[in-house]
DNA sequence: TTTATTACGGATATTATTTATCCTTAAGGA
DNA sequence: TCCTTAAGGATAAATAATATCCGTAATAAA
């Protein structure tokens, strides 16, 4: 069970329009090269993002993306369910049903014993995400970046077409 | 993303050896029959959960597996990692040093920033299946099943051969 | 007004993973 | 001796992930 590549990509994009100047846009293009992966697939990626609604597409030269809100008003779990849909990562199937001493109907009201726990480590898992916004992604980055060559990749992206 | 559903059977088996008596085995055919899913695709998952060292089998008629240790013994994760393995659902691929503006070899003893906030995640979603045993999910069990149909359901893996 | 650039979406191809099935081997019990 | 079993290798089928390509419409710049 691994998260798509897609996932790790749209999260060091989200990450990027984060850090730029207010209500500009960068364009897919420029992300991928950015970030060395194919532009026609992070497209698929980014549509995901717009249409969650955590970033908005303009058209034309100078378009591009860029956040829909503020950096601390976006999580990483927003960003991962663009991308990989709010599916759980278990599944019930069910298969308690098929015990052949099982009275048809007995607790279908109450979801599975072995899925009630594998559902609470999900939410576990949504509520670390839930709980990191951009903002803080940002914070964290800063403490392992220079400032300069922040503002270095910022320029390039701004500068890039 | 999703687990496999290896995983899901697993669980199930594993729930129902626990219930058995002491020292009894049961076979991979009677734990198939009993979740109505497919022999020798089940049997791969056992094999992984032997030889993880959480089972114990034995050949011949009346062979089979049993546990190989007490049911508060043996977590959720346990189990999952015995089926899915002990990688990350997170891969990051450092696709940050594809960053043009990026001194080679910088930060590179650090993992990176985005990388730290989705292993955070999967630690807790581990965390959250750890700390539950088959001996919890026994009891959790026991609340929505009557016990005289937990009884006839032993009673017919042990007699089902 | 023209032209270049862009996001968007559909179609398709390629590759990897999941989900099986089949068969052989060796061990164990009746 | 015979039947049953787990183990493991080989292979096939189905599904999902990872792309690539192309046409369309919108938009800004020239």
């Amino acid at each position: 069970m691994q998260l798509k590549n897609q996932v790790e990509w749209a999260l060091h994009c989200a990450a990027v329009l984060a850090g730029l100047p207010e209500g500009r846009y960068v364009s897919t293009k420029a992300l991928a090269e950015f970030h060395g992966v194919p532009k026609e697939y992070l497209s698929k990626a980014l549509q995901g993002l717009s249409s969650a609604g955590l970033v908005v597409s303009t058209l034309g030269p100078s378009g591009g993306y860029r956040l829909a809100r503020a950096p601390g008003d976006i999580s990483f779990l927003d960003i991962v369910e663009a991308i990989e849909g709010p599916g759980r990562t278990f599944v019930c199937t069910e298969i308690r049903r098929n015990n052949p001493c099982r009275p048809a109907g007995m607790c279908d009201d109450r979801p599975c014993g072995v899925a009630r726990v594998m559902w609470a480590a999900d939410e576990a898992w949504r509520a670390s995400l839930r709980q990191v916004s951009l903002a803080e992604l940002g914070e964290g980055i800063a403490e392992d970046v220079p400032a300069d060559l922040l503002a270095a990749g910022r320029d390039w992206l701004l500068n890039s077409r």
